[in-house]
DNA sequence: CGGCATCTTGAAATTAGTCAACCGTCGTGG
DNA sequence: CCACGACGGTTGACTAATTTCAAGATGCCG
């Protein structure tokens, strides 16, 4: 057993912690629905089925219930930036534009339930307190992708990768962040996530494993020296 | 009309306002405070000025009324990312964060309104024309920080470039894109957006130089090629 | 057990960053 | 009015980080 002392229990250093996200805006809405006859149909995936195409026409809302989903936005020589993964309690395809702007796959098991984006927009509308909510979860996305922003554009691949081991941690298992979990995505996913290549992905995650930072065999990751990767990452645990 | 014109004809103090946000949502929050007797003090800055300081206590809102402003956040090693560059129309400090999450500095002169935060939520309370109005406005930031996300996750330091001279551009220039404009930032701050080196940004200003697809003086910039720039930063135009 | 995906590892190639010098402009003060 | 210094920008030579290309290894599913 790692000797990993008392680790600050996931204080707040003003980055939100997705861990929290409860689907209950998603319920509400759906039972909003449900109360006015509108139809809300529930759907499922499976792993590697598309929820959205990039540039199609954005006739629905989804709601994302269970499982994770995968954002993605692609060039044309095949280059592709993972945009967020997003689990349950997520909503997808709120923008006005007409067209979807990134591509939705499931990478788990997922259920949403779809509504036609005039009814969304309805809703929005009539149900004010759904309209405020869902502007705080806007504006906090905004936030956490600002943080991103920073990643991609000024952080080594050893930060990017601590930082990101870090908080796949911290959603699986919230405070718990020394437990052992399961990365649901491909290291190529994490690779487009982190703006790296697969092989520096992996490359790092044998470093981190060498430097006795991580426990790793394929999918599950065990972190051991987790304020060692924070420090690393250089973020505020 | 000239064929010849020196700088594009500008509103205030420099080109601020992208070309389709104009600030109808930040007049109308003022009315709003002014109709309500609330305070919604009105200051100025010079360039250089910090308006917003990282990590500082988030009690304001700032509406911005004129004048660009940077907003960036700061690693520990001196590095920075600049996370957009607003004008006119821009809202600032929407988070119910406790902190600010970046900085903000005017990069021309600025104007901007103030309110304390707790008001700023009253009112989204009490006008939801306002609320809803802002939550478009923040979706489709949202929208538009993924496009550089992917950017800066995937784009090679050419097409960063040509893909930044070309916003600019429009943004100053609107539809009329191989007029010259004059970037109100420098090289750093261009650096610090687009994940690079101030020297990099440099040499491939002299590149497109000397490809003929762009006339460049220190800060007026022309596009002589803006098909061939947007090709090259896989924008489509 | 075989076949195929994914993952890992190594070596070479490339991109962008760093360090350092130089240039030009602007503003200040002698 | 000119000289100087500071600052921002440009350029060059070199270095470092990451990607690319190319094999292997591992593990999963039928």
């Amino acid at each position: 057993m790692p000797t990993t002392p008392s680790i600050p229990p996931a204080a707040h250093n003003g980055i939100p912690s997705f861990p929290p996200m409860p689907d209950r805006l998603c319920r509400d809405i759906v039972d909003f629905c449900n109360k006015h006859h509108a139809t809300c149909r529930e759907t499922r995936f499976r792993p590697r089925n598309i929820i959205i195409e990039e540039s199609a026409t954005a006739h629905y809302t989804f709601l994302v219930r269970h499982g994770t989903v995968k954002l993605s936005k692609s060039m044309p020589n095949g280059r592709s930036q993972i945009v967020g993964f997003v689990g349950s309690g997520h909503i997808l395809g709120t923008s006005s534009q007409e067209l979807y702007m990134f591509q939705a796959e499931a990478i788990t098991d997922v259920t949403v339930n779809r509504l036609s984006r005039t009814m969304f927009e309805d809703i929005l509308v009539n149900a004010p307190d759904i309209l405020s909510r869902l502007l705080d979860e806007t504006t906090s996305q905004l936030v956490m992708i600002q943080e991103r922003l920073l990643a991609l554009g000024r952080k080594t691949a050893r930060e990017k990768l601590a930082g990101f081991l870090l908080r796949e941690a911290t959603r699986n298992n919230g405070q718990d962040i020394h437990l052992p979990f399961s990365l649901q995505m491909s290291r190529a996913d994490i690779a487009d996530y982190l703006g790296l290549s697969t092989e520096t992905v992996s490359r790092l995650m044998s470093v981190f494993h060498q430097e006795k930072m991580i426990h790793r065999s394929r999918q599950i990751i065990q972190l051991l020296a987790p304020s060692r990767l924070a420090a690393m990452s250089c973020t505020i645990l």
